[in-house]
DNA sequence: CTGTTAGCGCCTTCAA
DNA sequence: TTGAAGGCGCTAACAG
């Protein structure tokens, strides 16, 4: 007759525990004890799955909610081999050029816990990398798949290890593409033609371009292509001495233009691979007494919204980055669900703001 | 005689089949059918704890190693007690207004690191929020602490959960604090009594200042008051027809400027509590023919890299990034380890570009 | 120094 | 419809 007793003061001591700790926090058998039930029906009732009773579910249910139930995802998972998390690797640098993708993070996060993912950041450096690191931290934490943010460099090993072991990937920007790997990223071809496009129907015949630096190869290549086949299409001649590779700074792009206006001073306008040379050729050429638009029209890359803030405001070309997010996103559940990989390229579209300017000829 | 042979067959094909799969990973039981000894004994060699030969550890990091294994952090977990886990929320919005905190990420992930703790991402609505949402998402996840970051208004619901609920966390920018919680961000007072100051060093007595919206609060109280003691200090009397709150914007800085300039057109300097608003300005200002910094010297904050871009490079007030992001990480560890929450400010720094200059009086 | 046992919170057979 | 038993990978307590 004393054990209940007992029994009962214990119990209560144990609740009066658990509210004062707070992360003490309550398992499935503490809702079958006070139900009087067997741990595997509460299991059940709380899963939604079939073979309980309509009744004792209601009653589970209710009694969770009471207590305040939430389930141990780490248990779960190690019981349903299944993480629902999502790795997204950024590349571990203070990088003072950002890119803009960073943008798109948000609603990488946002898109994929629609589907019930939760995303945990791997940083690695963009440098050195020790073979099997990934896979060690993906093994580890038990992830179905990771997202990889720009800023590696092309070829980087964390990217060929991506395609050696099957681990669903979804790579932005680098041209990563396997049975396991998704890429998403701009349009780049189609925005560099919509620049340069819109300056030729501004009347501009004489186009100088601007691109990046050749380490980032693929970037490079694309909105070169663009450039050409802009000009092609509207019957313009290329002269290759109207193109000159920078290195996407500021005051490279300040030289760059220069000397693009050195060799050939009859130049109307000059469209620029990213906004950062766009804005720091406008600041060195006014400085020199070229008005732009004026004698020069400029054309950027990106879509910084600060360009809008600049004097005369930046005419540019901006990434589409919720889109890009969201099909991340969804790509990366597509491969969990067993699809193949898919290559996936992203409309950019024209700002058209004040750094051009219709010309007559 | 026979069973042995079977076995083997066995294992070969397990073995086969884990490297094919590759997610499949082995565990320690793995390791100890190999070695044959016990699970423990191999749990105990891994983890470096006494009461183990030095012979028998040599020989299960090798197989460990020879094996590929990787151990299982939720396993771990589910014994331990300890996530190893770090939340990092996020407001979930589009905000054009980005703040310029979110370059502190990077720090916090790589600092956290280094403890070996790995960090996951929630992100929440600013405006609509159910009561016990983090509560919940915490418990799940069995998160050690969560990290703040800015964006949230002041007296979110999700920073009074914070202070209710027991858990480790850390906030930027918002002045929240309480036992289990931290605050760092950048001395704003002292940030803003830099940039007048150094406006005063340069010859400037009668000085504008366009401050933010008072939707928040103590940002803009911080910087007003460090507008003020500057002015102080140095003997200079305060006017408030000198002052205006604007919205932080390119466009609402523009207005402001304008404003500020009707009220009394012998300003020589104005003070921006933002880069953008200033930006805004200079473009708006320069439009209308007045020359910056030959008759008007305009300080902003933030620190914007951009900033360096413009025609003239805007003079700012620089966070320290990396600092309060590596603080943040710190802050977090040590209320793990019980220490009570104590706040932080972190001092910005001057960068002196073109948009101020010096004047005779 | 090592093996056995038990259990973290959860789910899934297998019986009843 | 329900309960008991076993196990996911790992560690801690207890024997030996």
């Amino acid at each position: 007759m004393k054990k209940p007793e007992k029994c009962k003061i214990i119990t209560v001591y144990m609740q009066t525990f658990a509210k004062v700790s707070g992360s003490m926090s309550i398992s499935i058998k503490d809702i079958a004890r006070e139900l009087q039930i067997s741990a595997s029906t509460v299991s059940r009732a709380l899963n939604g799955a079939y073979g309980v009773s309509e009744k004792t579910r209601q009653l589970v249910l209710a009694k969770a909610q009471e207590m305040g139930y939430v389930p141990n995802l780490g248990a779960k998972e190690l019981v349903n081999r299944r993480s629902n998390l999502i790795g997204i690797i950024i590349p571990e640098t203070d990088f003072e050029v950002r890119p803009a993708f960073f943008e798109t993070f948000p609603y990488i996060t946002k898109t994929l816990r629609l589907y019930g993912k939760d995303t945990i950041i791997l940083s690695f450096p963009p440098g050195s990398y020790n073979q099997g690191e990934l896979q060690r931290s993906c093994i580890a934490r038990n992830l179905e798949g990771v997202i990889v943010m720009p800023g590696f460099l092309e070829k980087h090993p964390i990217l060929e290890e991506i395609l050696r072991i099957k681990l669903p990937a979804v790579v932005m920007e680098e041209n990563t593409l396997g049975p396991h790997c998704s890429n998403i990223g701009t349009d780049e071809v189609l925005g560099a033609y919509t620049a340069v496009d819109h300056l030729i129907r501004l009347g501009h015949r004489r186009i100088g371009f601007v691109n990046g630096p050749m380490s980032m190869v693929s970037i490079c290549k694309e909105r070169y292509a663009g450039y050409r086949k802009a000009l092609e299409d509207n019957g313009i001649p290329y002269d290759e001495q109207r193109v000159i590779n920078s290195d996407f700074t500021g005051t490279g792009g300040a030289k760059a233009a220069r000397l693009l206006l050195e060799r050939d001073p009859s130049l109307t306008a000059i469209f620029f691979a990213n906004d950062l040379m766009a804005m720091g050729a406008i600041s060195s050429l006014q400085r020199e007494g070229i008005r732009v638009p004026e004698e020069l029209s400029v054309m950027g890359y990106d879509g910084l919204f600060v360009g809008e803030y600049m004097n005369p405001p930046l005419s540019t070309i901006q990434a589409n980055d919720a889109q890009i997010g969201i099909n991340a996103a969804e790509m990366m559940i597509e491969l969990i669900n067993g699809q193949r990989g898919k290559s996936k390229r992203i409309r950019p579209s024209l700002i058209n703001r004040g750094s051009t300017r219709k010309i007559d000829r």
